[in-house]
Parts: C-alpha cells; structure tokens; sequence
RNA sequence: GCCUCUGUAGCUCAGGGGUAGAGCGCUUUCUUGGUAAGAAAGAGGUCAUGGGUUCAAAUCCCAUCAGAGGCUCCA
C-alpha cells in the first residue's frame, strides 16, 4: 500500500524508526485535499544543532478504497433520491464523498429550508431501511443522454465523457469513453463512476446528518461564471458513535473559534467604519503580536538578517515593474492619484526591498544580503473571503528577502528552512507537511521556463538534502517563482498553510539586478522571498484556535493575576504586582467585587496562566498562593521562588506553566 | 464578487403588525469572603441604517451596511 501523497510505501514507513531520516519522494502529485490528508509527519528537533529527525504516520488504506468512502458516496445518492422527491422539479449536477462526508449539488427552484432538510433527513432513513441494491451498469452515450434527458448537468458530463475530458487549455486529460456507468438504487439513477456499497442495509440510518451545515452556494464545476447551484452537505460514518465524535469536534472548533475567543480574550475588534477586513489590535492583543515580533526579530538578526523598514505606498510604476499590479490589480485597493502620480497601497514588500538593494553597487563580498522587515501589506480581497484574522485587507507578514549568488542559492535556502523550522519548533507547533508549489500550466506566472525548472530544482534538491518529506502540487506556485509551503496541521487536526519560502529568479531579472562577481562581470542574483509567519494576523488567528486561548506563558498578554482575598489586601497585591513588573512579567490585581472563587474563574476563562492569590496567611508569612490556570494549586511560595519559576518558564518559552 | 442565512441591552439570545423580554455583564447597597459565579436593588434598547406598504412597522417588502456558512480567489 502506498501512501498517495507521497507514494511512500507502508513498508517502507514501517521501517522507520523515529530516529532515522526519511527517504525523500518528489514524484507524487496530488490534488485532492482528501487523499493528501493521509500522509503526516512530525518533526522533532534539536533546537540547539537544528538536527532534524523525522517520522512518518501513515494510514492503512487510501480513502478511495475505504468502506467511509463507499458509504458517503452511497449517502449522497440516497440524499439526492430523497431530494428529488422533495424537488421533483430540480436538476441534480454532482455529489462526492468528501472528508468527513459528501455534498450533492442541485438546481433548485427555489432556497432550501430547514424543513425541507428534516423531510429529506427523515425520508432517506426510510430510503436505508428499505434495503435497497446499488445496482451499477454500463451504458452507451446515447442510452445515458436518454436515461437522463431531464437532466442538462448530466447530459454536459456525458458528453464531455464521450469526448474525452478537455482541460481550459484545449488539451486532452481523459480518454474518450464508449461506454458510460450508471448506479441505481431504489428509484434513483445517477452517473456514476463508482464504487458503492452493495445495499443501502450497508448504510447506517443512525450516522448520517445533512443538517449539521447549512445548504451553500457553489458554481456548477467550480466556475463563477456559470450558474450557482446549491450545495447540501452531509456528513457519514460507519457508527453512531463516530458520528457524535464528529459533531463534538465541530463544536469545538466552533468554541474556540478565534473571532469568539479574541473578543473574549480582548484581543482584537473591527469596526465598520474603519472598514471591513482591517483588524484592530487591543491592547492585550498587541502585546502577544509585539512579544512576537520582537522575539522573531533577534532571532532573524541572530541568522544575518538586516532589518530594513519602508513606506506603506509606492508608485504604481514600481509594480507595473514587478508584475504585482497586472497580476493581481483585482484585488488590489485602487491606486491614489496625487497630482500626475498613481501610487498603490503596497499589496508587497518585495519591490520595496528590491530598491534597497539596488541603492548601492553590490560586490560579490557583499552577498547574500538578506533583508528583514514586519511589512504591512494592503489587499482588497472579495468580500465574501474575508474571514476574522485569517483573511484580511491589510495585515503585516514577517517578509524578508534574500539577494544571493546562484552558488548560494541551496545552502541559503536550506538555511531558511531550518529557521522556519526553528520558529514553529519553538512555538510549540511540530505537525507538519511540506508542499512544493510548480507553475501553473495557465498563464499566471512570467519568465523564463528554464528558470523556473532550476528554482523549481533548487527547492527539490533542498528539501532532499534536510531530509524534509514534501510533496508537489502544481500551480500553487507565486506567479513568479515556486515555493515552499508549510501546512500546519493544529490540535482539531485541521490544516493551516503556514510559512512559504520562494525562489525567485524573474524579480531579479525585471528589475535589472546585479552583483560584481570575481571576474569583475556584473552577474545577476538570485531571490529568496521567505516568511514563517506568513501574516502575523492570520498566523496569531491560528495560534489562538490551536491552543484555545491559552498561550505559553511567554506570549500570554497577561501571566499573571493577582486575586486579594479581601479589600484590605490590596496594597499587598499591588505591592506584589508592582516587583513583578519590575521583573518583566506582565501582571495585574483584580480589584473587582467578585468573591476569590469568581475572581480564579474570571482568571482562568481569561487564561491567565498564573493566579497569585494573597490573603492574610500571605501577608503575615511574606508568601504568594500560586495556582495555574490548568486547576493546580501549588499553594504557598515566596515571591522569589514565584518570579523564578515565572522566569525560567517564560526564558524557555516552554508550554508548561511549572 | 456570487448563493443562502443573520442583525433586538455591553455580551449570548428569546419574542414578534398595536410603543420591549431573559441570563450574564455594569452601577449601588449589604456581605470581607482562602481556590470555578454570595445576596438584593437599579441603570441600560429610535429592535443595524435608509426608504416603502399600513390607521399602526422592531415585526411585512425593497435597498444599503455589517456578520455567518459555502463557492470562486489568495502575490
């Protein structure tokens, strides 16, 4: 059995220890994100020689061949069955398996109500208990277009089938088919490739759901200019049980949501008339992205990285130059005129860094130049995209830019690598993949083919010499140059596209860079585009989901509370407070009305990681009353004994709080 | 941008063609309490905004704004 996404064989896996290094395997593609969810790796490391360890976890079967995955399938036809009799009038278009379910796409005269899903609901129970046969068969064009000649999305498949599939370029990815399978079961008729169960008796009545989401949009064949259809989702599973696991996790992440949790933690807010899309960090929010920043920054200036700071517009002429404003003008806010110039709020940080280098003449000796800057970046993304911190109109991105000779290239990028995977290790972040992101066969991309092969092969050879498993996905590349991806899979086991590195050889070349080499020629150098955060909003996003709220005690806005028994212990708190500031630890007193039990659950749904409770026992001994916000209580201390537990554990930056 | 849904007190929400409800929070008073909510009283709302229908609109209709779930997009 192979894994399908990185067509590492179960064998070959089970050899793994988890102190050997994997075999690399560039040749697999993927684009599916169901299939590529089955391979995972987790990496440990050494924080100190960046030595990296990997191991692979692996499941045993693809999805495809899996039992869930015929049952979900099965599911969808059944629901569009039921559907049809609630709508004899709708034209069904396509309904997968997906993760964690299926979806089936309709026509609809009209919009679904929750009434219509519990009839539909109720009636495909029926539909399961009535022991139905999934009878497959194979038909001719002509036959399929008559079975289905009330259905116009059905007759386009199968003419596209009898064609041969055809992709936007005109170029033939399927064989044309002769013949044509259908499913039917009960009364229901459906195109169908397969594979089913063989009775809906396989289905279970008790674990399905088709209300847990409501119905959605979506385009017929994911193409906006063709018609909206909408879209019922379900969800499957062998069991009951399995099914109320499923739903459970969904409340969960929709408990810890971070627009829920940055309200409540007072993180962050919008405002409509600042506008949508531009998040407003409070105080307590600020202070987590400063302490951030601050630390990436030493550590970037510990790998010889200059920061560099730069201007929020700059002329429209200077993205005309690097591609950015015909690439991406639709999503760009539109440019400012100021007298005869057009200036753009800057969508990248990239030209800016460019500039800066090409202020002066480089020399060889002078490289690599690596630029570093918390650019904040403005793009006027969809409306319908814009979602709490993750998806913005203006957000800072953690950007550097490294300018290098060609013989540099690998060595400079795998030390970026290794940075990047230095910041997630020690953030506490170590389930990863990586993925490879090569041209599009479209036209978004500008340059030389043969560039784009070296740089492509440059990442490829890199990631092969760390060690790193990583998979290609064609067209997730910049229109500039392939990249490096890293997909962080969170605690809800939900991936997030993290940090990307970027090699960029057409940059370079639109602007004219140069270097002097040795032999006094003016050569041209090569682009690094890098950053492990990505948007320092959207990446602050994920950290709050991923640990619920409750930072590591380093990035906590607030590390410690300070909870008087009484009124007149006050001046004892405060005075406690104040040399734990004097510490540098981030400390207040809750001089609020509640009684002390409140005040600890007020502390601990702000996830204040350390509560110092200080009553009359305290004050006559000179102690502290330490307890976590993980529950424990580590009763009396001195405060010297707190502020160097405190300390050691923010030094660390370790997750425990002890 | 497109489809669907939502917008009522600071927050979470109930209600619904005849001038507004709960819990939490907030204020005050009592309580000074030792490890996940002490008690009482009180304040607080042009029911998102603008228009329309109606004797009467928070309620129905339209538009706008904002939010949610999807789709499409993501340098």
């Amino acid at each position: 059995m192979f894994c399908p996404t990185c067509l590492l064989s179960r064998s070959d896996a089970q050899d793994l220890t988890t102190q050997q290094a994997l075999p690399t395997h560039d040749n697999a593609r993927t684009r599916t994100t169901v299939t590529s969810r089955f391979c995972f790796f987790v990496y440990d490391t050494h924080l100190h020689g960046l030595h990296l360890v990997w191991r692979l976890t692996m499941s045993d079967e693809r999805y495809e061949d899996s039992r869930l995955y015929r049952i979900r399938h099965s599911m969808a036809h059944v629901m569009a069955e039921a559907m049809l009799e609630r709508f004899p009038e709708a034209k069904i278009a396509i309904g997968p398996p997906i993760e964690d379910g299926f979806y089936y796409d309709f026509d609809l005269p009209r919009p679904v109500t929750d009434e219509d899903l519990a009839w539909v609901e109720k009636r495909m129970k029926k539909i399961i208990g009535g022991a139905h046969d999934f009878i497959v068969r194979e038909v001719s064009p002509d036959e399929a277009r008559e079975i289905f000649k009330d259905q116009p999305y059905k007759i386009e498949l199968i003419n596209d089938l009898e064609a041969g599939r055809v992709d936007e370029n005109g170029n033939q990815i399927a064989e044309a088919a002769d013949t044509i399978t259908v499913y039917t079961q009960d009364t229901f008729t459906d195109l169908c490739r397969g594979p089913h169960v063989a009775n809906t008796k396989e289905l279970n009545a008790k674990a399905f759901s088709i209300r847990f989401k409501p119905p959605a949009g979506a385009y017929w064949r994911g193409d906006e200019n063709r018609e909206q259809l909408t879209r019922i989702y379900g969800t499957a599973w062998e069991t009951p049980e399995e099914l109320k696991d499923y739903l459970h996790r969904l409340e969960e992440a929709k408990r810890r949501d971070h627009r829920v949790l940055g309200d409540k933690l007072g993180l962050f807010t919008f405002s409509p008339l600042v506008g949508k899309g531009l998040p407003l960090w409070k105080p307590r929010g600020a202070i987590l992205r400063d302490t951030l920043e601050r630390w990436l920054r030493q550590v970037q200036i510990d790998h010889g990285y200059d920061p560099v700071v730069t201007p929020h517009v700059g002329n429209l002429d200077l993205y005309r130059t690097s591609g950015h404003y015909p690439y991406y003008a639709d999503s760009q806010y539109n440019p400012i005129q100021v007298d005869d110039e057009e200036f753009l709020l800057k969508p990248m940080n990239c030209p800016h860094h460019i500039m800066i280098y090409k202020s002066e003449m480089r020399s060889y000796r002078d490289l690599p130049v690596r630029f570093a800057e918390f650019g904040t970046v403005y793009r006027y993304e969809q409306s319908g995209e814009l979602q709490g911190l993750t998806r913005v109109r203006g957000f800072t991105v953690d950007d550097a830019h490294l300018f290098v000779t060609p013989d540099q290239l690998l060595d400079e990028f795998k030390d970026v690598v290794r940075l990047t995977q230095y910041v997630f290790d020690a953030l506490g972040l170590t389930d990863f993949r990586a993925r490879v992101g090569t041209r599009d066969d479209g036209d978004k991309w500008v340059g030389d083919e043969a560039l784009w092969d070296k740089a492509t092969n440059a990442i490829i050879q890199a990631c092969e010499e760390l060690g790193l498993p990583h998979y290609v996905e064609e067209g997730e590349a910049a229109f500039y140059g392939p990249k490096l991806d890293f997909i962080f899979r969170d605690v809800l086991k939900r991936e997030w596209q993290l940090g990307t590195v970027q090699v960029d050889y057409n940059l370079p070349e639109r602007f004219e860079l140069e270097y002097v080499a040795p032999n006094n020629v003016r050569e041209r150098p090569v682009m690094i585009h890098r950053a492990p955060f990505g948007s320092l909003e959207r990446f602050i996003g994920i950290l709050i989901e991923h640990f619920d709220g409750a930072f590591p005690a380093w990035l906590a806005p607030v590390q410690v509370m300070m909870i008087p028994v009484a009124d007149r212990h006050f001046d004892y708190a405060d005075r406690i407070a104040a040399q734990l500031k004097q510490h540098g630890l981030r400390a207040e007193v809750d001089k609020g009305k509640a009684r002390i039990g409140g005040k600890i659950r007020e502390a601990r749904e702000q996830r204040i990681p350390w509560m110092l409770i200080v009553g009359d026992k305290d004050v006559e001994n000179q102690t502290v009353s330490l307890r976590l916000r993980t529950d424990e209580d580590l009763g009396a201390m001195s405060l010297e004994a707190f502020i160097a537990l405190a300390q050691r554990i923010i030094d660390t930056h370790s997750m425990a709080l002890q």
